[in-house]
DNA sequence: TGTACATCAGTGAACGCGCGTTCACTGATGTAC
DNA sequence: TGTACATCAGTGAACGCGCGTTCACTGATGTAC
């Protein structure tokens, strides 16, 4: 393989390495060594691949936030347009995305470390989290009751909060009882304007 | 002053610096120094009054719970059952909230480090959202929609939820539009029943 | 009441560790001729 | 085609820093007589 491709295969290995691990411990909780070694390298060659830690950090939730909007809005124009945001709702909310942190969604780990960490990652949350928001609009039926911007938004932080709650409570049964709880509400106000016309 | 009662306000006096930096920057991210520094001592004499950084934390993050629900409850039964909730979402949800951090709610700061700290955290976690689910379900009007204890329980991940989001986004217009997107999107949720019947 | 001694909250420096970043070096790949 | 040289991805150790915790020491408070 020719060294510039090689490279590049390099890179993209640690940067998945990175999407994973960051996804699962958060930005400090995740050492540039650790990152490397999952990528079944030595920390010294990092600097060879980026500039810093930051940058790779920038890089790679970008990365997870289009992985997420892929997988959760996945098909959904098969779905009746009724049932879309609970078909949402329940992938987003759901134990499986719970527990396999290394693949789901970036926010939980990230938030409470924005402000502590270096400013850009403010950006990447906000773009994530418009992303999200954006989606969901785009798949809700038209509302009389609340602004579909605000309905979207308002669901995007519901399902953001409850599987926060539901990772840091993993193991309990509480966990549990949010997630449904979760989905119960967040579908409920999803549907309530379908309900109140029929 | 007698010497206990000197040592029981000095340590009175850590516990509080503690309580407010934990809220404003987590865990990881207050020094034990700092705290003491706070207190108006320094770091060699906290072992002193704890046993361990942890011990402190855990203590600190009971007593912030304490004081959340003190305020977030207060004097609510002057208000009519039906506004209970709206207000509760209101005063949780404001931009003061948000921006007060050293006085307000302790979730959004630590429920990302859970997993990455000591474990006995993850039980004050639990504890805490127990506590404010537990006050909410008591001043919700009956419903038939959804179970009590599943609007309660959603409408404290919806609170959670957007004041994290909100304060990671402060300064940004989004910070705003979360806090007003998640009151409706509460309100509505909590008054649905309501409207329904009437 | 006064004096000698014990106690202990608090100080400030040091220890050990983890981490981001740097750097001299290596060895495989690619280029010039 | 073969040989000498340049490049550079990756290694492994070191540096500097922040942090939790420890520890020898101090000086004010309290007790014994």
């Amino acid at each position: 393989m020719p060294k510039i491709e090689q490279k590049a295969q390099t890179r993209e290995e640690i940067m998945e390495s990175a999407a994973q691990l960051v996804r699962q411990r958060g930005i400090a909780g995740v050492p540039v060594a650790e990152v490397m070694k999952g990528a079944g390298l030595t920390v010294g060659g990092f600097y060879a691949h980026f500039a810093s830690k930051a940058e790779l950090i920038d890089e790679a939730l970008r990365r997870t936030a289009r992985e997420l909007r892929d997988r959760l809005f996945a098909r959904i124009e098969d779905k009746p347009v009724a049932d879309r945001a609970e078909v949402i709702l329940k992938r987003y909310l759901s134990p499986a995305h719970r527990d396999l942190q290394t693949e789901g969604c970036p926010m939980p780990a990230i938030v409470g470390e924005i402000g502590t960490t270096a400013p850009e990652h403010a950006a990447v949350l906000r773009e994530t989290l418009e992303m999200l928001t954006a989606g969901l609009e785009e798949q809700l039926p038209p509302s009389r009751a609340l602004p579909r911007r605000h309905l979207a938004l308002g669901l995007a932080a519901l399902m953001y909060g409850g599987l926060s709650l539901a990772r840091a409570l993993k193991g309990t049964e509480l966990s549990n009882e949010v997630l449904k709880a979760c989905r119960a509400l967040g579908t409920f106000a999803a549907r309530s304007d379908e309900r109140r016309t029929s």
